[in-house]
RNA sequence: GGGCGCGUAGCUCAACUGGCAGAGCAACUGACUCUUAAUCAGUAGGUUGUAGGUUCGAUUCCUACCGCGCUCACCA
């Protein structure tokens, strides 16, 4: 038999030792008084002396470590990435819970009734006067100071991730902090969240690949959409004049440490406005997102200083500095030499028609769109532009489009005959701007890879698990052992 | 999709040129009423990703496959 199911199976035992001592080893509701982070705010700069009138305190948390010393013991309860140590000595607690502590395992969920104090060493703890069994570990946590650091375990089994890695709560709870920030701040500018199809029928805003999927019932194709833009010009055209969208995009494309299948992304539309109001709108929404994640408008990421606070505008043929090149030749350019280099946060703008189908023509050359984009760490965060609202100069761009999806562009935009409709009832003058909330959390988080700010990211099938094998083969197994 | 790299105990890692698969943590037994990488004494734990091949002998060399990473192409 392998370590792993002794180990189980041993602790599958242990279930039924707990209940034998009459805790109940999967429990129930625990009103807790204090979160662990709560505690800490709250009573890390208190002095033994301070905490002499003994406040008491009620947790529940999961077991990192233990140090049993016969009689007495110590061990530390991680909530929420943050770890606070708890003492238990025989004669403060029951008999029988002095038996249940002496049997918990790492991973173990506890609640604990105490009050606060420092030991000698001067570190807050918990001074425990009750423990209550909360849940049941039955595999085996990773090694508790190096943590888990395969890569493949920390995407696969995120919740193992999270138990094992701090850092790891913390990039989520930044990636939290970033959207709510950007939430407050549409908000007071006057824009109102909606939600538009996922699915569509007919799939644009983007250049871009889409998943397909069926619907029975209508017996109709769908597409899982590659942004919302087309839906939220139509809200503008409805007279909602500030919306904006947070949602998943889906684009059936490449797999790489700057792309996931799906991606979050933040969409806005301010009628009214133009690419220029959209700048100083993303400059203003940018800076105090960093400061609201991070507490600084610089930022460090991988080994560069990143500055929120001083966005640089230049013009594409400024960047690129070849006043020869134009249309695609000119965008290649730019993609090839220019976009890498661009590591501070950069607003590049007046882009080609050719690889523009929704922006409107520069007033002074037509050739080029009021259109830019943000780059920060070598990678685009941000896309924008004077919205196109003229329907006939709108056909015309759709009628470029086909004639490049013929031409073989997979990626070319479909016709929208109804966004052509819901223009022709008159459009008002718009800016409207997205930007990539994942792309933004790896700044701003300082992560390498795409993977590191997404949850669950998408991973090829892994192998047969074998989890429900088990449980079922110990379960028969303690059974049988039962009935001896 | 192409190229390169990685896969050894639950976790983190060793194993020289092909020669008996090992350590720390976790686990188990025992001691210990202020420890914090607790300590001390002892015990157990392996289909070396999978399947083939070469060899007297393969964790090691070769082939294919699976998974992951990096990178190029594509993309936001």
């Amino acid at each position: 038999m392998s370590l792993e199911d002794d180990l189980f199976q041993q602790r599958l035992r242990r279930v039924h030792e707990i209940e034998a001592l009459g805790f109940k080893p999967y429990g129930q509701r625990f009103d807790f008084s204090h979160t662990i982070p709560q505690i800490l705010a709250a009573y890390t700069d208190k002095t033994a002396e301070q905490l002499a009138d003994k406040p008491q305190v009620r947790i529940a948390a999961r077991i990192l470590t233990i140090r049993r010393m016969g009689k007495a013991g110590f061990m530390h309860l991680q909530q929420s990435g943050e770890r606070l140590q708890v003492y238990v000595r025989k004669d403060a607690v029951s008999e029988n819970e002095y038996k249940l502590y002496e049997m918990l395992d790492l991973g173990d969920i506890v609640g604990i009734d105490g009050y606060l104090f420092r030991t000698r060493t001067g570190e807050l703890s918990v001074h425990a006067e009750k423990i209550t069994f909360l849940s049941k570990i039955l595999l085996n946590l990773p090694e508790k100071w190096h943590g888990l650091e395969d890569v493949e375990i920390r995407y696969r089994q995120r919740y193992l991730d999270l138990i094992a890695n701090p850092e790891s709560q913390k990039i989520f709870l930044t990636r939290a902090k970033i959207i709510s920030s950007l939430r407050r701040q549409l908000e007071s500018h006057g824009f109102i969240e909606v939600e538009t199809p996922m699915m569509q029928p007919v799939y644009g805003g983007a250049t871009a690949r889409p998943f397909v999927t069926h619907h029975n019932t209508l017996d109709m194709d769908l597409y899982l959409r590659i942004a919302p833009e087309l839906y939220l010009k139509r809200l503008i055209v409805g007279g909602m004049d500030r919306v904006y969208e947070i949602n998943r995009n889906f684009r059936n494309e490449g797999i790489s440490t700057q792309h996931n299948p799906e991606f979050t992304m933040l969409e806005f539309y301010q009628a009214y406005t133009d690419y220029h109001g959209m700048m100083d709108l993303s400059c203003e929404l940018l800076r105090q997102a960093a400061v609201d994640a991070t507490g600084s408008p610089i930022v460090e990421f991988q080994g560069e200083t990143l500055d929120f606070s001083n966005i640089r505008r230049m013009t594409m043929r400024e960047a690129v500095g070849d006043p020869s090149l134009r249309g695609h030749d000119l965008v290649h350019a730019f993609e090839q030499r220019i976009e890498p280099t661009l590591i501070q946060p950069t607003i590049i703008y007046e882009y080609p028609v050719e690889v523009s189908p929704l922006s409107k023509n520069n007033a002074d050359d037509p050739s080029f769109v009021d259109r830019f984009e943000i780059y920060a760490a070598g990678m685009e965060i941000g896309n924008a532009y004077t919205e196109l609202n003229d329907p006939n100069e709108q056909r015309r761009r759709f009628e470029l489009q086909l004639k490049m999806k013929e031409a073989g562009d997979e990626e070319a935009h479909q016709m929208d005959e109804d966004y052509l409709r819901a223009m022709s009832y008159g459009m008002p003058p718009t800016g409207g701007e997205g930007i990539g909330i994942d792309r933004l959390t790896m700044i701003l988080t300082n992560s390498k890879s795409i993977r590191d700010v997404i949850l669950f990211p998408l991973l090829r099938l892994e192998g047969e698990i074998g989890i429900a094998a088990k449980l079922r083969s110990e379960e028969s197994g303690v059974r049988s052992q039962e009935s001896e």
